[in-house]
DNA sequence: CGGATTTGACCGGCGC
DNA sequence: GCGCCGGTCAAATCCG
């Protein structure tokens, strides 16, 4: 069952550390590195369904209380073992109804299944990673997560178009129906953030995507 | 049986 | 220096 009633993407915004990546210190299996390189960015998501479906493959491998929420948050990566992307995945503590998605890096290959429900997952993700790709979108780091009321969202989705559920029947007119362009615009003070045009909708789309 | 999830422990960063 | 907290690991467990 797939609650996608009232699925709502608040793209909230993406950014790298600015901290040093300190040398790895000699721990016991060179713990990763702490400190993320990768381009990171979340979305909070107005849905009852915690885990997403956003076209990739996740295995979770962790789970941690978090101080702020009394929900716990959740650690997912992506299980293609070339890709490197993260993902946490925690509710927010002030409305329950609302997920709030951080990705970090970007993948490396295409979704393995295009995704059906919860196609703004989708959708913001990779307008995100575009969005990166094409620096139009720049935040030194994510705004303050735990408070929705005053965040500065980039781009919001208030309905999926149904267009947007219709897997590989998506095409660049459908989606530049979703762009949110208008919605960007109207949400951010003039000139702060760039409409997403059609290069970035152009780097969204895969091309296999485009010819439906 | 293989892959995914759960869950407690561990580690490092950071603030005090 | 110490304690808190977030993030990750890995063994155990679950599930198809």
């Amino acid at each position: 069952m797939r609650a996608n009633s009232d699925l709502h993407v608040c793209v909230l915004g993406y950014g790298c550390r600015s901290k040093p990546a300190p040398a790895p210190a000699p721990g016991k299996t060179m713990k990763k590195q702490k400190r993320a390189r990768h381009p990171r960015f979340a979305f909070m998501t107005k849905t009852e369904i915690d885990h997403l479906e956003d076209g990739y493959r996740w295995r979770k491998y962790g789970q941690k209380a978090v101080k702020n929420s009394p929900f716990p948050r959740s650690y997912y990566r992506c299980t293609n073992n070339k890709c490197t992307v993260k993902k946490r995945v925690e509710r927010s503590s002030d409305d329950p109804s609302v997920v709030i998605t951080t990705y970090e890096g970007q993948h490396c290959h295409h979704t393995v299944t295009f995704p059906r429900g919860a196609g703004a997952a989708t959708l913001a993700s990779q307008m995100a990673f575009s969005a990166h790709h094409h620096h139009h979108l720049v935040y030194n780091d994510l705004p303050a997560l735990h408070s929705p009321t005053t965040q500065n969202p980039l781009f919001s989705v208030p309905a999926m178009s149904s267009s947007l559920l219709q897997p590989l029947h998506c095409n660049r007119q459908e989606l530049q129906v979703a762009s949110y362009t208008t919605q960007a615009s109207s949400i951010s003070s003039p000139g702060s953030v760039p409409a997403v045009d059609k290069g970035l909708l152009d780097d969204m789309v895969p091309p296999a995507m485009r010819h439906g």
